[in-house]
DNA sequence: TGCACTATTTCGTGATCACAAGATTTTGCT
DNA sequence: AGCAAAATCTTGTGATCACGAAATAGTGCA
């Protein structure tokens, strides 16, 4: 089976083990990031065999990604046991906001916890931010749409991260996972302007002041200004596109 | 129905599917069971094959029920992907805690604005918890600890899922999966007394009288019982239960 | 008795097939 | 042309085997 057939979507197929990772963690990672990058419209179906083909991999490890997938609630799965990218609603994306209300500040408290009193690891993480944001103002200024949410969430989670609480960041990446297609679909309808506003310079600013309430508020705002604006458009506008 | 010629080389063609649910899904259940009851202790490994064999299945469902419990955080997974049920930290369990106190609390509050103005509904809510805490108080009384386990998971997800916030009623469930074996473990070794102060009674007064704050102040009281008492032991005491 | 080395077992992963049921296309009749 | 029935395709699930690596048991030497 040498079907040729890469997909736009997912960027290389495996060869058979890559940087120790196994096939099916390759797969899940491409997939994962397609849809924090909103590259998969919501909608979409995917099945476990054109998966593997899009990837010219087995169907092994192509149904464990989806099964990961489901697990954690990236991709939706019909009575009848087809998976597809999850449509938004309005009840959903309510309790995202909450949800991430609730986690993504805490994170940022954390983060100081954790390094506020540790000069160099905090200066190291502000410098990546600042190039990371940079990063982000470029992909917004060439309307870059899935580079500018992959980058936004690459600013937050290097963020994140710093926290060392995975716990916590693995119920918010099951948050962005979720709302990835969505985002995607409504940015895209009212084009990249709608993202200069974001807080991420007041993040930093906080970080540098170790300034616990500035960062809680930056990164409570950054959520309000990313979520509250973006409310759900009324025509889903399925555009399931196979293969 | 007609049974067409069954095939010789698989054995149980017929049998499948029960309840409409499929092997896979129900091996999941059973051992998301044991593990938010407590049954399985951390450190104990978690091998496919084994699996299959104690619910006298092919590797197959085993391998995904794994893997989806693995996803979710359940269990976890060795560098050299073994899979165990996870040890407790301390810091893992400060973070379960905080998460638990972000958002359990909501979920009380979106119960309110569901069925808040719905008396009847309500009401049968009130019912069904009454109930259930009353099994609770028994479960304690006898010393039943995976009986309280189960229980008192079942008073408050069954509180949970009035509100129908799926999205982070299953971020919730992430977190008991993590918590089960731990408290097991703990309340295990200071005995059934230490759960008498629960605040079941408060989370149901305060339901009864459509008091949102008193509501979420019982419930993270609730949590705080649950989990500030119980801190980490250093003996992990590492005990094999089949089922 | 203690320890290094080897043999065996166990394990996760990947591949491939069978099967039933859902989904889709084609066909056939009015 | 319109619509229902039938044939075909697609899909998720389950079963089974192969393979290499990790873990355990076993062995022999000191």
């Amino acid at each position: 089976m040498v079907s040729p057939a890469p997909s736009e979507i997912y960027q290389q197929s495996a060869g058979n083990m890559v940087s120790g990772q196994v096939i099916h963690e390759h797969v899940y990672d491409r997939l994962r990031d397609a849809l924090i990058s909103g590259q998969l419209a919501p909608g979409r179906p995917i099945s476990v065999r054109r998966l593997a083909a899009q990837f010219d991999v087995s169907a092994m490890p192509a149904r464990e990604a989806i099964r990961r997938l489901v697990a954690v609630g990236a991709l939706e799965m019909t009575e009848t046991r087809r998976v597809m990218i999850a449509n938004m609603t309005e009840e959903k994306l309510k309790q995202i906001q909450r949800a991430r209300l609730a986690l993504e500040p805490q994170l940022g408290e954390a983060v100081l916890e954790a390094i506020g009193t540790q000069p160099r690891q905090l200066a190291k993480l502000i410098k990546v931010l600042v190039k990371v944001d940079a990063e982000l103002d470029d992909a917004i200024r060439q309307g870059d749409l899935p580079g500018y949410a992959r980058t936004n969430s690459e600013f937050h989670f290097t963020l994140y991260r710093a926290s060392g609480a995975h716990v916590i960041i693995s119920l918010v990446e099951s948050l962005w996972l979720q709302y990835g297609p969505h985002m995607r679909q409504i940015v895209g309808r009212l084009g990249t302007d709608c993202l200069v506003d974001d807080q991420h310079k007041e993040i930093i600013a906080a970080l540098e002041a170790k300034d616990a309430e500035a960062l809680v508020n930056a990164i409570a705002a950054d959520i309000h200004i990313g979520m509250d604006t973006l409310n759900v458009g009324d025509d889903p506008v399925i555009e399931a596109k196979a293969s």
